[in-house]
DNA sequence: TTTGACAGTGAACGAGCGTTCACTTATACT
DNA sequence: AGTATAAGTGAACGCTCGTTCACTGTCAAA
């Protein structure tokens, strides 16, 4: 199985953040020759694994550094994953839009428990200023940071947690929303 | 400001996952000589925007591809984020732990609501067969897959729900544990 | 107006790239 | 044993790489 191979350039590609060169997966592979890589590339390349540019430089295909997706939890983990027939996702094409204005926050409190985002949580968000009647926000009141519901009628706007212990706030000077939700992330 | 060049070499490696040769990047800047490029190369080097390899070649620093991360959400979001004093995080490295053994399944279901995990939520999930009491698993009991806290008491093993509508599972032929959550994530 | 620094041009260079060819060694089938 | 197929070697080739040098134009300070 030639699958090592796949394994040594992804784990090259890691930590060096570009594709290995012939002579580099030579020394990987531990051929004394370039051609013999050559010759292995080549398959890998018809089976999909890897591709070229047009320098014959080795790219990754999509597939490389992503997270295979096997659809709903009910239907469960198959003995062996068929590579060919998985979706895959990349983490940072789901999670992140636009990439400049993309920050991460933990999560701090319980005001947004019924909305299942808990403390400790990591939120990813996207800088705006405009965002929805209802949409989760990180918006500055009165001079302080905090993360709400974001309720807009008519021209009002006020904030409103996620938890009825606590109080909607209304705004005594300015309210101004920073950001909004665009993903949670929990880690266990 | 150079910063419109470290913007297009982003959005090459975006899209090409590799970084430009010098010849690309004048076609990139609109430049007719190289040199240029190394001149500006080399600044964005002392800047600590991009690096080089032992071949001369442009890789990606830490700070590229991945999420500033900006501390507790109370602290707010700064005007301005200066590149140079917050941590980033780099997604996948933050998610995936041992990448063959990762997989990512939706949630389907609300029988995890009281650990805040809806329907609709992604789970990324570690295989394996060892779990502790308590822990969060993919289970195949007699059968049928199902996420549930795993419970272990002595030799007895069973699956308990976090919705009080619905009632342990206790095992009749067989309890399998075949994966571990490690992370949920859910999109806005 | 002179001068110095800076940004960009254009051509040249050696080095390493991916590719190719002829050849040798191993493996597997008859 | 004999033979075809695959796997690996080693040297050569042309091409593009990143680098370097001398040079031109531009702009601002003196």
């Amino acid at each position: 199985m030639q699958n090592i191979y796949q394994t040594k350039i992804y784990s090259f590609y890691e930590k060096n953040k570009r594709m290995p060169t012939y002579s580099e997966m030579m020394k990987l592979f531990d051929f004394k020759s370039k051609n013999a890589v050559a010759k292995i590339v080549g398959k890998m390349i018809l089976a999909g694994i890897v591709a070229k540019d047009h320098l014959g430089r080795l790219i990754p295909t999509k597939s490389f550094g992503e997270v295979p997706f096997l659809g709903f939890v009910t239907a469960g983990l198959p003995a062996t994953v068929d590579e060919e027939l998985t979706d895959t996702m990349n983490l940072d094409d789901l999670l992140v839009g636009k990439k400049e204005l993309t920050y991460m926050l933990e999560v701090d409190g319980d005001s947004m428990i019924d909305a299942h985002i808990e403390k400790g949580d990591m939120v990813i968000v996207e800088k705006t200023s405009n965002a929805k009647d209802m949409q989760i926000v990180i918006a500055e009141v009165d001079g302080e940071f905090t993360m709400k519901y974001l309720r807009k009628k008519g021209n009002k706007m006020w904030l409103e947690p996620a938890n009825k212990n606590y109080k909607p706030i209304y705004p005594e000077f300015s309210l101004n929303v920073i950001a909004v939700l665009k993903a949670v992330i929990r880690k266990y």
